[in-house]
DNA sequence: AATTTATTTAATCATTTGATTAAAATATCT
DNA sequence: AGATATTTTAATCAAATGATTAAATAAATT
């Protein structure tokens, strides 16, 4: 077999070159819109190729959301379980990481929310998120929070839903944002920076924190 | 040519029945998903059919996406620029009905968006959201709002974000809300009523407003 | 070097899918 | 009713697309 570990600097191994490929044109277009002698295009291989390497286009797709996932909540999930940061802390960190995370692949939120709608069931089980957040120490502490009467009693997840939201739509709704506001990339980019600090003081404001 | 214009009420006319059925099977898969197939049996007509009235799939498209953005612009269009209402009342009444028209048709934002991004000049410039949304009277309030020192200087961008991400969000991302809360289909309306309410609140108080 | 194994390609298949055509059925009009 | 126009259908086409195959090339192993 040839070397696919060892080449793990140089020229990237044809696999990953295919994987590479396959994430760019996915989180683009879409699972439906993509097309399999695009992403060989793409990575500068033949199409038999990415049927040798990785059997169909399913199970390419499965694997690229499975890697863009657990990449995704192994990012953030340190964060959530730092037992020595406050509530306070944590919420900068992750609004934080998360936009630095987005500014580099805005796609990818369209592109998960998207697919979700359509194979709900397999994923979130699998990688059971759920419980993950739930257990987290960030979820403890919101509700500690709450019960201590540091913040107003309502459903955890308004807090989850505000959050994300707030991080969220503006990179999913990029175009029309971008038309309102006549902004090219780069001042958009910068708003986004700017929200690393604002979100936050929103938040703790919304929530009587601080 | 039949009476397509009389028969409003009773049985909806064969046109009539494909567009509805493009517009639930467009908007819950997506263009590219979507089977012209599909929405002919969804309409209980022909494939042919589908092709003699509308000539096209992409036609068909179109025709949808543009009804679904006129509907949805004129439906806020008149709170933006009704000159009798605070800024105040404006919101409560805007997150209000946008909350009720989402809880209707749950699949319109994330397709939507995901169309958006494929096709994104044509669409955005054809109706001139951008110059509805700047010139009306909410936009002004915002601003006013800011000169006269009621709410922190900040880009009115942000606020735009912040509420349609507080709004939109839930429903794009309904799969994971619902399974992080365990929540069916009722008990997740029922956070999104409660919303109705508490959206307008943290907005104010993340304004410094109220 | 010879042999085996892994990688890559060009050509081709089979199915799906958007679209068309020609004819049948239905409605409309005189 | 008979003629005309409109609506609907079944059958078919052509292109797109995911997948396979058999053969060529390159790498690894003995």
């Amino acid at each position: 077999m040839k070397s696919k570990e060892s080449n793990t600097t140089l020229d990237p191994s044809t696999e990953e070159k295919i994987k590479n490929a396959a994430r760019v044109m996915f989180t683009q277009k879409g699972y439906a819109a993509t097309r399999t002698r695009d992403i060989a295009q793409e990575a500068g291989i033949n199409l038999a190729l990415l049927n040798y390497y990785f059997r169909s286009k399913e199970k390419l797709f499965d694997l690229i959301m499975l890697e863009s996932m657990q990449g995704f909540i192994q990012s953030i999930s340190g964060v959530l379980n730092d037992e020595g940061t406050s509530l306070q802390e944590k919420i900068r960190t992750l609004v934080s990481n998360y936009i630095d995370m987005l500014t580099l692949q805005p796609n990818l939120p369209l592109f998960v929310l998207s697919e979700l709608r359509n194979h709900p069931h397999e994923l979130i089980s699998k990688l059971d998120f759920k419980e993950k957040l739930i257990r987290s120490h960030f979820f403890v502490q919101i509700q500690q929070a709450i019960i201590e009467g540091k913040i107003p009693p309502m459903h955890p997840l308004h807090f989850i839903m505000n959050i994300m939201g707030m991080i969220i739509f503006p990179f999913v709704g990029s175009p029309i944002i971008k038309n309102i506001g006549n902004l090219d990339q780069s001042s958009f980019n910068e708003l986004m920076q700017q929200r690393k600090i604002l979100i936050p003081e929103w938040i703790f404001s919304m929530m009587n924190l601080k």
